[in-house]
DNA sequence: CAGCAACGTGACTCTTCGGTCACCATCTGA
DNA sequence: TCAGATGGTGACCGAAGAGTCACGTTGCTG
């Protein structure tokens, strides 16, 4: 399975021993961190309580991390985004063709599913995304790094959708405003799905799917199919 | 244009002097509170910067506000939800009847570009909502507050549906994650319209839809008409 | 084993910010 | 005009947290 030089969880390959125990610490300090952040956010998380969780000092983590709290968070962040949505764009969006109907239904639902999936067991990465990446946005030099990395993806998303439209299937509706759409549906969907958990059970408030399969194929519904009921031709 | 009496906009009627210059301050200060964090979020906002702007001491802050920063932003918070949204509501979703497909749609796109020229308007209000309502959440006391007003908004959304559903002319779909969906894609898009406006102007980011009726008939028409072709019967 | 370099460490500093309170202004009523 | 109440004020306090640095430890080299 061995993963593309990715970012920075390569541990395998031929380095020195020192180089490697030195790659180790950096992986365990990222992924303290993002315990942390996914926990409690990017303001709420503190320098100390990474450093304590990584079971380091908290010198050694500027020693890894110069840039402290926003190299940590900026580092994390890339890595969920060309890491885990774009591996959810290979597995279901990545080599479509597209020459009917249920098989552009078919990809989407795939997607929104694999986003579901995703973000099931890789929560505290998509928290961080979700809950704070709106912020970020707000500091006019990561703005264009944020924005880049979101265009990037959301052009993935959007380019199988061009292939139906040229084919006839799908509606000749812009696709990357479709994309964007479909993309804030899900966030909106995951958000709203993540603020239920945190109120007593059994209450209004429980989630009316019990899968990651059920809920996406009924947003697929509600995208492709539309809301409408068909055309009351056999009353 | 007598409102009822809302939350503690009421300057108007007969009451003391003494009281009314109360209920101006306390409203000024709410003022100041809401340009302040619409503009820097709840963590980054100050009580000091909120107190100054407001032109008041600080102390004075706190004797209106005994519940200090928190208080305000509930306040606010409230405000918003019960204020904006619901009066949109009422404008579009709540004397409708729906007996024809036409009329659902047209109550709900005006619905939703009503939600967009509302937040055009009181663009700090809603930024208060989309980004730091989610945080707000974590805290378990307060999840109940505001899952609470924002079932109740929801609620009003999804009836209508209901109705059509009743009528046929809405597919017979579950309204109230239905009208999740829609609320969770109309923050979606709100959010990354929102985060185009700290990017140069003119790059990949400019928004497709020039006014908020564009945007609107947009998403009603994925949502109630579909992405799909209609069946090619007529080639 | 001595000397040295590399590196982890956490106590410390410095800043920021939420919240308090003793003090003072102003207004009221006798 | 004076006493007392009402209420605004900002200097102050304590907590919290980001980032630093002089020190100690480890392990390599001659």
């Amino acid at each position: 399975m061995e993963t593309p030089p990715d970012t920075l969880t390569d541990t395998g390959t031929a380095l020195g021993r020192r180089e490697r125990e030195r790659l180790a610490r950096r992986r365990a300090m990222l992924d303290a961190a993002l315990a942390v952040f996914g926990d409690k956010g990017f303001d709420g998380a503190t320098v100390d309580e990474i450093a304590e969780r990584a079971e380091f000092g908290k010198g050694t983590l500027y020693n890894y991390f110069p840039g402290g709290k926003d190299e940590l968070y900026l580092t994390l962040f890339e890595d969920v985004v060309v890491g885990n949505l774009h591996r959810v764009v290979d597995a279901t969006l990545a080599t479509s063709t597209f020459t009917s109907a249920g098989e552009v239904r078919d990809a989407y639902c795939a997607f929104v599913e694999g986003l579901f999936v995703n973000f099931e067991a890789h929560r505290a990465e998509h928290m961080l995304f979700m809950r704070d990446g709106e912020r970020m946005m707000l500091d006019p030099d990561k703005a264009a790094f944020f924005g880049d990395l979101f265009d990037r993806f959301v052009e993935r998303v959007a380019a199988p959708l061009d292939v139906a439209i040229a084919a006839g299937v799908v509606r000749p509706l812009p696709a990357r405003p479709v994309a964007h759409l479909l993309m804030g549906t899900v966030r909106g969907y995951l958000i709203a799905d993540d603020e239920t958990r945190c109120l007593p059970k059994g209450g209004p408030h429980e989630s009316p799917f019990a899968t990651p399969g059920e809920a996406a194929s009924f947003i697929t519904s509600v995208f492709f199919d539309g809301l409408l009921a068909p055309a009351p031709a056999s009353a």
